[in-house]
DNA sequence: TATATAGTGTTTTTT
DNA sequence: ACACTATATA
């Protein structure tokens, strides 16, 4: 391509952003300006008008959903030679680099890439180990105070000498006990990652020089998301030619929680002094309404650079706003509008995406979508590779690849059931210890462990026997042979069939899907190992899995959301206390928090092309509480003008009224229940199709209008809607016949006799107990 | 050693 | 509401 094809189809910014070739460069540019098409016209300019060298050029996204896509378009630009451009995330860029080089900090090559899951296991065996009292101190937060000074490149010994209070010398000592924990696991963290990348680049300088002459140009998304290492990691790299070009915006920076660096955007004309700054305003997504509604809820943020998005697009509909009593209906509202959307043929379901604060709100519209039979996907919450069934194999694997990783040949060594119990593993555990060998190394030679009798010493060495046998197996077969090896050699398959549950079911599907997955990887990679299948499998993301061509309604968190588009979204939750959330309103620096939130808004926003409808419950359960809030702040930022009110048609036909007074709930409910029934008692069985990708779910509602009062929230309690010898329903044990009801403290304490389960003692609200 | 049950804690967002 | 842990018991 030459020079007039490449800037021909760009406007002014964005054809000054693609000629500034060398040197620092700042794109801030807004949702939906065609940052993704300046960054790949920008590789073409280096290419074909430049004449760089497409294996000096280097472009790092955050997900490997935005690398596929930016791959894929920049060899549909370039053609020949497109393959030597270099298009990673920074995981797994660090990952090569610490592959190839991880020796000069004392990893193999083999190391192994911990999960959360991992995180918390390995923390949990220092806790114990150095009897750290969990009523004081929980894990979780030892490893979040971790995670960001990783973030932060602050190491163990730098975290001591800047932490010297009670609570923060302990985390010091935790956070030195857990790195050397990982090195001897052979094992890395996410954010080691990163961190050793650094580590690794400061410390050998020479390896440094080998990836500054390799990367000549740099190229950065989503830079308003980088961390304090991300940006070393980037400045080390930039270091000789300053060739970095970031592309961001300020404003979609929703991951400080994450040790995002909101500096390292809006101060990086003076780092990089003499930079080329380019602002791209101009919005090719959304209507002017959307773009208006958001340009106004964004003003309301301080600390941003100045800009304001604008369109040559029509007007388009009014922002929808609509009202409702709880969480059940605006459910079933938005369920109800997509159905009857894609019935008449106007839109398909892929069209529609459903966005939420937290991930617990979730559960009401997978409901109300099974119960409509809409077809959807819903990215995050459990992760495919965190199940029970994946995770055990995975172990497996990694032991079998990585031997001194600890943590994964201590989860399976009773995996299927070996009897090999927690006093035959503390006691190999401890041989380890004292000889400075890995656990595995001292299970091989158990019988020289003292204390372990000649029977468990026999289990043991089967175990080993077999990942031995595995070992040997993984040099010459398949990796996709190699799990099946595994599932027929330990049985694991076998014990699943046996069980003969739905949710056994359930998992041997998943293990399906797991080799499936291996030869996918197998057949793709030219040159598969297992540790990059691994690899692979540790870093992949929920929204990597979403593909656009099933025709679903995609569930997901606004921050899963980011970097997508829809022609219809519905923002649901619109809550003050919810979104913007509880904890940011109450945070210590509330201002700033809320900030945060009112971007997460924004991007939102500008996710919809052409309709967009935000969603309010008065009432809504969390956790088992009913919970009443205000309409989001956030809604009121947007000018009334913009903004459709709405108004809903009842069972009977006639108008209602959504416009806020509540009295009429008792009726509203009495409408929308059926005569004889109560408004949310239906069971329903979730439809075989969608067991496998979602697991089991529990079979009933909960009533949205009983006032649920948890024993332990306050000292009241409600007496039991029945008395003795009324019969009652329990979720498990079906209907029964009250035998006595005694006051429990907290709650009442009931005695039931159930026919085929004989009688029991429970607590009435605990048991949910329902009259019949 | 394995299992059943009572008790406790959690959740805002995630590469 | 739900998952996970500690404890009791077989």
């Amino acid at each position: 391509m030459d020079e007039r094809e490449i800037l021909g189809k760009l406007n002014e910014e964005q054809k000054k952003a693609v000629l500034a070739a060398e040197g620092p460069v700042l794109i801030l540019a807004g949702a939906g300006s065609g940052k993704t098409r300046v960054l790949v016209h920008r590789i073409a300019y280096l290419v074909d008008v430049i004449g760089v060298m497409p294996g000096n050029i280097l472009a790092i996204t955050f997900t490997n959903k935005a690398a596929d896509e930016m791959r894929s378009r920049v060899d549909k630009m370039i053609g020949f030679g497109s393959q030597e451009i270099w298009v990673s995330t920074f995981h797994s860029l660090c990952v090569r680099i610490l592959r190839r080089y991880g020796e000069l900090l004392g990893y193999t090559r083999y190391f192994s890439i911990y999960d959360t899951d991992d995180q918390l296991s390995l923390m949990k065996s220092i806790f114990k180990e150095k009897q750290v009292d969990t009523r004081y101190m929980k894990e979780r937060a030892v490893l979040g105070r971790i995670s960001s000074a990783k973030d932060e490149l602050v190491s163990p010994k730098k975290y001591a000498l800047l932490n010297r209070d009670f609570y923060g010398e302990k985390v010091a000592e935790l956070y030195e006990a857990y790195q050397r924990k990982l090195l001897e696991n052979n094992a890395m963290d996410f954010d080691d990652l990163l961190m050793n990348a650094v580590e690794l680049f400061e410390s050998h300088p020479e390896v440094l020089g080998i990836y500054q002459e390799r990367f000549l140009y740099l190229m950065v998304d989503e830079y308003q998301d980088t961390n304090t290492a991300q940006f070393r990691f980037l400045s080390l790299l930039a270091g000789r030619t300053h060739n970095l070009c970031v592309v961001g915006d300020d404003d979609q920076s929703i991951y400080k929680f994450r040790g995002a660096n909101i500096r390292n955007i809006l101060g990086f004309e003076e780092i990089y002094p003499g930079a080329v700054v380019v602002k791209l305003e101009q919005n090719y997504r959304s209507t002017k309404n959307i773009l208006d509604a958001a340009n106004e809820v964004i003003r309301n943020n301080r600390g941003r650079k100045a800009k304001r998005l604008w369109t040559n697009e029509e007007e388009g509909e009014k922002i929808h706003f609509r009202r409702f009593l709880n969480g059940f209906e605006e459910a079933e509202f938005v369920c109800g509008e997509i159905a009857s959307e894609v019935r008449a043929g106007r839109r398909a379901y892929r069209d529609f995406a459903v966005l939420y604060r937290t991930n617990a709100q979730s559960r009401l519209f997978e409901e109300k979508m099974l119960l409509a039979n809409l077809p959807y996907r819903i990215v995050g919450g459990v992760n495919f590779y965190s199940r029970r069934e994946i995770k055990d194999i995975l172990a497996y694997l990694k032991t079998v690849d990585n031997a001194a990783d600890d943590l994964q040949v201590q989860r399976i060594i009773n995996v299927p059931r070996r009897g090999i119990g927690g006093s035959t593993v503390g006691k190999i555990s401890g041989y380890a210890e004292a000889g400075g060998i890995s656990f595995f190394e001292a299970a091989c030679e158990v019988e020289k462990v003292p204390g372990v009798s000649a029977a468990a010493a026999k289990k043991v060495t089967s175990f080993t026997d077999q990942i031995g046998v595995l070992r040997a197996r993984a040099e010459v077969g398949s990796i996709s042979d190699l799990i099946k090896q595994l599932l027929e050699m330990t049985g694991y398959v076998e014990e699943l069939k046996k069980e003969d549950t739905e949710e056994a079911k359930a998992r041997i599907e998943n293990i399906d899907e797991l080799i499936s997955k291996a030869v996918q990887y197998e057949t793709k990679e030219s040159s598969p190992t297992l540790s990059g299948f691994l690899e692979e499998v540790a870093l992949i993301a929920d929204i990597d899995a979403v593909e656009e061509t099933d025709d679903r309604v995609l569930l997901m968190t606004l921050h899963a959301a980011k970097g997508l588009e829809f022609p219809a979204v519905y923002m649901s939750g619109m809550e003050d206390g919810l979104f913007p959330s509880r904890i940011a309103l109450d945070s210590e620096t509330p201002a700033e928090e809320i900030e945060e939130e009112r971007r997460l808004c924004y991007v939102g926003i500008t996710r919809a092309r052409e309709v967009l409808t935000l969603t309010f419950a008065s009432e809504r359960m969390v956790r088992g509480e009913v919970v009443r809030n205000e309409i989001s702040r956030f809604v009121k930022e947007i000018p009334r003008e913009l903004v459709d009110m709405g108004e809903r048609t009842n069972a009977q036909g006639r108008k209602m009224d959504l416009s806020g007074r509540g009295a009429d709930a008792a009726l509203r409910s009495a409408i929308l229940s059926e005569p004889g029934k109560p408004a949310f008692g239906r069971t329903f069985e979730m439809p075989e199709a969608s067991r496998r990708t979602r697991g089991t779910v529990k079979n009933e509602y909960s009533n949205p209008y009983k006032k649920v009062s948890s024993p332990r929230d306050t000292g009241e309690k409600k007496p039991p809607e029945f008395a003795v010898g009324d019969s009652v329903r329990h979720v498990k044990f079906g209907v029964g016949e009250v035998r006595e009801i005694k006051d429990g403290g907290k709650d009442y304490l009931v005695t039931v006799d159930f026919p085929t389960w004989g009688v029991k003692k429970m607590y009435a609200s605990f048991a949910k107990l329902k009259p019949v």
